[in-house]
RNA sequence: GCGGGUGUAGCUCAGUGGUAGAGCGUCACGUUGCCAACGUGAAUGUCGAGGGUUCGAAUCCCUUCACCCGCUCCA
């Protein structure tokens, strides 16, 4: 497919998620409000059909762990807005802290951070010596003396960008070679521009794309976090933030639960709920969203089992996704590698990306899920930051150490540690989209509708309609009498008015699976007609059997 | 945040300075005999918003907002 007629696909998606009720604009009377979607009717039905069947499938019904025996989960769900000191804890308010630097002449932006410079030195002695005295690239030199023993030529600057790994290693091993340079009367090495010596000596500093001294703008700094204040004083001592994440809910919790729950490692706890992030472009309809769900376990276990487990929610969690509907050659799985991996990751056994094929995406993939090794990063960074005691004690392992007769270190380290966390985090908002881009389907060869919507039955927001062929003749009441009973079970709709194909196109667009139809002979011999949304085809069966008909064919 | 495009009825769009339009959809009534049927009628417009030019602005100018595309960003 062509990339203009997946764009295409794509907006129309757009409008019938507008116009059957699925997502509409947030604000839209007000003109709209960037970076938030609100769900309609159906949208919120297949929310919540999707993140209740995560929900059952993960926490209420989990499957066999990997030596067959069942794993237990336990769910909570936090406060979005928590002490801002865990903020600090996890990394967020460092790490969501990017300074950026824009080249006003060529528009280009990048991180401050990533901006390397030449440090220039009269005497190759001097390059050496102070080459020497500077263990990392992160070191910041005393920019007096460096500009001072130029003769004019202070800085030569460039960038690597990290979104292009390959290039950025270039790049540095290039800038190796430079490490002590001979530049006719100067000698000099490379090193990392810092924020402070951008800001001080901005004018000086040529842009790496324009090559201009003067086109960059001071460092500026992006948060990604939302801020609040907490009571009526807006001072910084009031500062909290919304959380970016759900899964340090967790580990806050990973304690409380513990104590009352009588739970054993390993074990998982789970949480479904919003998070913010302050995006600098949301884009693509809900699949980068200012506020987004997500669907997190952490999964706590001994240090050594960690790979076994993270093998494990790999494997469970790709399978899950294929469960609700998404299919083979649209799900892709991408192991990260070294250098993309998130600063709690780099220690642990990786980071594992469940990644569909969306329309905008094509032919590439984009994040659904990514199933990551937090080891004991976070348990660790709140244990120094609160004070509180997170270690585990599992009084088996040291029963079962004493019986074996290991010495007491080794009885310690079995039995009284920091766990381990695996951490399967999904997008329940990009698994919606998901859904909806795997069911989209236009219809060019079908009379009626132009497009079908043909979601696993599991996740349909209707899931049958009951349809008099015409409205007299008995045929609505005998309609309603069915609709009544079936409502009770499913979501299921009724409908009278107009043409049959015209409501059965409807429900195509709204992706109702069957579609129950009333006519004369109904009233005679007690059948109805059946049609199945994927194929039009359709059956008759008696009305008695209709319940069990739609618990075969939908599997609820 | 930058550049390009778009914004008129629920949807798709026409409308280049002079009465706000079409098709589809929606609703009502009639009809109906299995795939957006037909007839009659109806409702639905801050022309994205604000300002300016003009006797007069959907139309020209400025500002702004939202969406799409490309950069950029996304520990």
């Amino acid at each position: 497919m062509t990339e203009t007629t997946l764009n295409k696909s794509m907006d129309e998606l757009v409008a019938l998620c507008k116009r059957r009720g699925f997502i509409f604009p947030a604000s839209e009377i007000y003109g709209g409000i960037n970076g938030f979607w609100d769900y309609g009717p159906l949208g919120t039905e297949l929310k919540n059909n999707l993140r209740d069947a995560w929900w059952n499938d993960m926490v209420k019904s989990p499957p066999a762990g990997p030596d067959g025996e069942p794993i237990s989960i336990l769910g909570v769900d936090s406060s979005i807005i928590q002490h801002p000191r865990v903020w600090e804890a996890s990394g967020h308010v460092a790490g969501f802290n990017d300074p950026m630097v824009d080249d006003m002449e060529t528009k280009k932006r990048f991180r401050a951070d990533h901006l390397f410079g030449l440090w220039i030195c009269d005497t190759e002695q001097e390059a050496l010596a102070t080459r020497k005295s500077i263990r990392d690239v992160n070191f910041t030199p005393p920019m007096r003396t460096a500009v001072a023993s130029t003769s004019g030529e202070a800085w030569i600057s460039f960038v690597s960008m990290k979104f292009d790994k390959k290039r950025r290693q270039a790049e540095w091993n290039e800038a190796k070679k430079l490490i002590v340079f001979d530049r006719g009367s100067s000698y000099g090495f490379v090193v990392q521009i810092t924020e402070q010596q951008l800001s001080q000596y901005l004018s000086e500093i040529p842009s790496p794309f324009s090559q201009e001294k003067g086109d960059l703008t001071p460092p500026r700094m992006f948060n990604l976090m939302f801020e609040t204040y907490i009571g009526a004083i807006r001072d910084d001592d009031a500062k909290s933030y919304l959380r970016p994440e759900t899964a340090q809910g967790i580990f806050l919790n990973y304690k409380n639960v513990l104590d009352t729950m009588r739970v054993k490692m390993p074990f998982g706890i789970a949480q479904i709920g919003k998070a913010f992030r302050n995006e600098v472009t949301p884009r693509n309809f809900i699949f980068r969203s200012r506020e987004f769900e997500q669907m997190e376990i952490e999964w706590f276990c001994h240090p050594d089992e960690a790979k076994q487990w993270y093998d494990y929610w790999c494997e469970v969690r790709k399978n899950w996704w294929f469960s609700v509907g998404l299919t083979g050659d649209n799900i892709q799985m991408r192991e990260h590698e070294n250098d993309e991996l998130a600063h709690y990751a780099k220690q642990g056994c990786g980071c594992f990306d469940v990644e569909y094929r969306f329309p905008f995406t094509a032919p590439g993939y984009g994040e659904l899920e990514g199933v990551a090794d937090r080891t004991d990063y976070d348990l660790k960074q709140h244990q120094e930051h609160s004070g509180a005691k997170l270690e585990y004690f599992d009084q088996e392992a040291q029963v079962k150490g004493k019986e074996e007769g290991l010495d007491k270190d080794e009885i310690n380290k079995r039995s009284r540690y920091l766990p381990h966390v695996i951490e399967p985090s999904a997008g329940l908002s990009r698994g919606v989209l998901a859904v909806l881009c795997e069911a989209f389907t236009p219809t060019p060869e079908r009379k009626g509708s132009k497009f079908v919507m043909n979601f696993h039955p599991r996740m349909a927001p209707i899931k049958a309609a009951v349809f008099p062929l015409v409205n007299k003749d008995g045929m609505p009441e005998a309609g309603r009498k069915l609709y009544d009973k079936l409502r009770t079970k499913y979501a299921v709709q009724f409908d009278v008015k107009q043409s049959i194909g015209k409501r059965y196109a409807r429900m195509d667009e709204a992706g109702t699976p069957y579609c129950f139809t009333i006519d004369s002979d109904t009233l005679s011999d007690q059948t109805v007609t059946w049609r199945e949304r994927d194929t039009a085809e359709q059956g008759r069966i008696n009305i008695e059997q209709v319940g069990q008909f739609l618990a075969d064919k939908i599997g609820v």
